[in-house]
DNA sequence: GTCTATACACAGATAGAC
DNA sequence: GTCTATCTGTGTATAGAC
């Protein structure tokens, strides 16, 4: 699998989240028509990643989101509650993303080695195909209240529970060597995180997500396999 | 050498970085006398630190860090121009740290496998002294004017260079294989980094600086050495 | 649903007494 | 060197017309 067959599996779309946003919050939104709700939501989170990009959710203020969206500052507020519920809402949905793609690829194999192949494509992918929501909510989890940042962290120990769970699995197997599978799994994430921080050096080394993902387990192979 | 060596041939402190500010930064302080600026700068950066962990620069007020540092808003401003400028200071002298160590130690060997070991090591160990500093420079750095995010651009071109040079030399003697240095570069120093920015997971796992560091050469080692 | 106008809190920064 | 008091701009959020 590579990037391009990833896509079209998955197949999902930033409109397809901000849906996914409005059903979830309809509870919390002024706004009752499906059609306007998702298309005004997903002009806020792409002018939302363009603004914080380059300052952080902090230093953008509602002015800056009403001139980039384009709706006034009365309208913004109908679709979300204060700046800090929008900013909850969005690492929300982020989350609900990486778990649920997560599980699904870990259970398409049986074989560890496949398994693991598959996860750390996943998230990798995963990771390209929605970068500015894997940027964000990397960048901001801070800003959210404790328990926010709490859920925040449970997510990271989550996934790198997958991984452990799929090395010592391997390890029982005959297939991978045995060893500290913890903090390999820690190590696997970072090198997966470095992906979507670092962004502009990829950029820059015109180095492809597949070449990227290629060389991730080349290593981890490389120090992994018997 | 483990962290411990390390700590003594090191033997930096905070007042060191606060009295390097100070000399620094002359030309913009009010202040004259050299024991009160020093003494204020580690009570002004350390509140920083603490103010900033959980929320970000943005999101600290003057006033917040008036009340942590016990000084009043007046006397802060005779420490530094602004508050742009206060977070200009300590990126600047942060960079100044990691540069200097770096190549410091790469120079300490002549083989490609000690000088990558001692490489790595020096600047695990070094973002674990001054873990505030490392955290807040990854942090912080996009709140920089583009000018200084440049900077930390560049920062961190130079350092992936003496890793990918090192492994370069390593092929060319012999020791290491071929490959793409590059990206083995990056991934070595996702590695690096994720130790002070997620160091809430270690704390947890209780896993010190060296078994992390030993476990990074692992695999490092691992993936390069023929 | 969306707009304009505005309330009111709090930000960064400075002046001038001590 | 440090303090208190204060200026002025900008922030989030809301009310009420359309």
């Amino acid at each position: 699998m590579d990037y391009k067959d990833f896509k079209k599996q998955y197949a999902a779309t930033a409109t397809d989240i901000s849906r996914d946003v409005f059903f979830k919050n309809q509870g919390v939104m002024r706004i009752k028509k499906e059609k306007t709700a998702v298309t005004n939501l997903s002009k806020i989170f792409e002018a939302v990643f363009s603004i914080t990009y380059n300052k952080g959710y902090q230093a953008m203020s509602m002015r800056d989101l009403s001139l980039k969206t384009g709706m006034s500052l009365g309208a913004l507020y109908a679709y979300f509650p204060g700046k800090d519920e929008l900013l909850a809402i969005m690492q929300t949905q982020a989350q609900a993303m990486v778990k649920g793609t997560l599980v699904k690829f870990s259970n398409a194999h049986k074989n560890p080695l496949e398994k693991l192949r598959s996860v750390i494509k996943a998230h990798i992918f995963l990771s390209e195909l929605f970068r500015p929501w894997f940027y964000f909510t990397f960048m901001e989890a801070r800003n959210l209240t404790p328990k926010g940042f709490d859920a925040v962290k449970s997510i990271e120990e989550h996934t790198q529970k997958i991984i452990s769970d799929i090395l010592v699995e391997g390890e029982e197997t005959g297939v991978f060597k045995p060893g500290k599978h913890d903090l390999t799994a820690c190590m696997i994430k970072a090198m997966q995180q470095e992906w979507y921080l670092k962004r502009w050096k990829y950029t820059k080394q015109k180095i492809s997500v597949d070449q990227f993902t290629d060389h991730l387990l080349d290593m981890v192979e490389g120090f992994c396999r018997i």
